[in-house]
DNA sequence: GTCTATATTTGGATAGAC
DNA sequence: GTCTATCCAAATATAGAC
């Protein structure tokens, strides 16, 4: 039967729309999608998206939800041979990078950033499965501890929201990401 | 001449639309601010609201000069004499409990929430003189390297954000600042 | 599945009387 | 200065023909 065909089709569809939606938020924000405009990108009328999603709010979720899994992929390609100290660097700066380079990706995953629309739960568990693997990432290198975790997020949150609020295009905080680790894997000695 | 009493009267006015904003925003978020709306609460008709801001653009910018200048106030209040470690303690303390307080402001001054929005020159510069006067409380603990201060700010920012963000009413990051600080001056050594 | 046409809502801003 | 009455634009979403 042509179901697997016509699943296929739908499925490239989707994904065109989604892509599209990256391409108009990273030219006017993420508050600049419309319906209309998004169509127009494609060159389809705007009532065809919803054979797609079921609205606005349902392609914020998929991109949260593939925003998630860029970066879960990107994590996974990380060396883990470095030592402890280097793979934090390695660490931090590919979260930094991922950061500065999309915006709309980073205010969608990490601010609350558009009115009126929060993460649905199974997009917010796509959020959540993140941070698990985040967590077991440090436990590989030791690091345990609820509160040195908190730190190390708030540590690493901090330099990309500087970086990117700041200093776009620039590297002003990505390039003190060697300094904020020693002085991380540094701290609590006298 | 009675220019001086209307003009009082009209300044009072302001301030009571301001502090009505600042009310809304608290319930429905900053996005949330409608100019129907907002006048309702004050018991008046929309287009009054016009007699006292060029525009809703220009109620947000009252806001971010309003909120800079409550951090700034709050700012000078800290203690100075504590020695290095306590003043920064107290600092980053009083900076993440100033965001948590107020989530609405904290987006507003801190993150690029509103769509559409920025603030205007003038009101950039008061965010400006805000970071200027951080700059001179940091030199005045020996902090005047350039990378020093960024790092800085990336803490703070980061504990300020994780704590917003991730446990709003707790005290989950606020309660890693001695930890974070005295990471920050034990930085550099072996 | 995709289109055209349109319903519906919302929100900022203005005109003009009082 | 404040109101009522609108205007105008933008945006989501739906109906129904092809």
């Amino acid at each position: 039967m042509a179901t697997a065909r016509v699943e296929a089709r739908r499925a490239a569809t989707r994904t065109a729309i989604l892509e599209a939606a990256w391409a108009l938020a990273r030219e006017e924000g993420l508050g600049g999608i419309g319906m209309r405009e998004l169509a127009g990108s494609l060159g389809m009328a705007a009532s065809s998206l919803y054979g797609y999603f079921d609205g606005k709010d349902a392609i914020y979720d998929a991109m949260f939800i593939e925003g998630n899994r860029a970066l879960r992929e990107r994590s996974l390609t990380l060396p883990t041979d470095l030592g402890t100290r280097d793979t934090l660097v390695a660490t931090a700066r590919a979260f930094i990078e991922f950061c500065d380079e999309d915006h709309p990706r980073f205010q969608l995953l990490f601010q609350h950033s558009i009115p009126g629309w929060e993460p649905s739960p199974e997009a917010y568990a796509s959020a959540v499965e993140n941070f698990e693997q985040m967590r077991r990432q440090l436990a590989q290198l030791g690091i345990t501890n609820d509160e040195s975790i908190d730190l190390w997020t708030a540590l690493t949150s901090g330099l990309a929201s500087q970086q990117v609020a700041n200093d776009p295009e620039g590297d002003r905080w990505l390039r003190l990401v060697e300094q904020a680790v020693d002085m991380y894997i540094g701290r609590e000695k006298p």
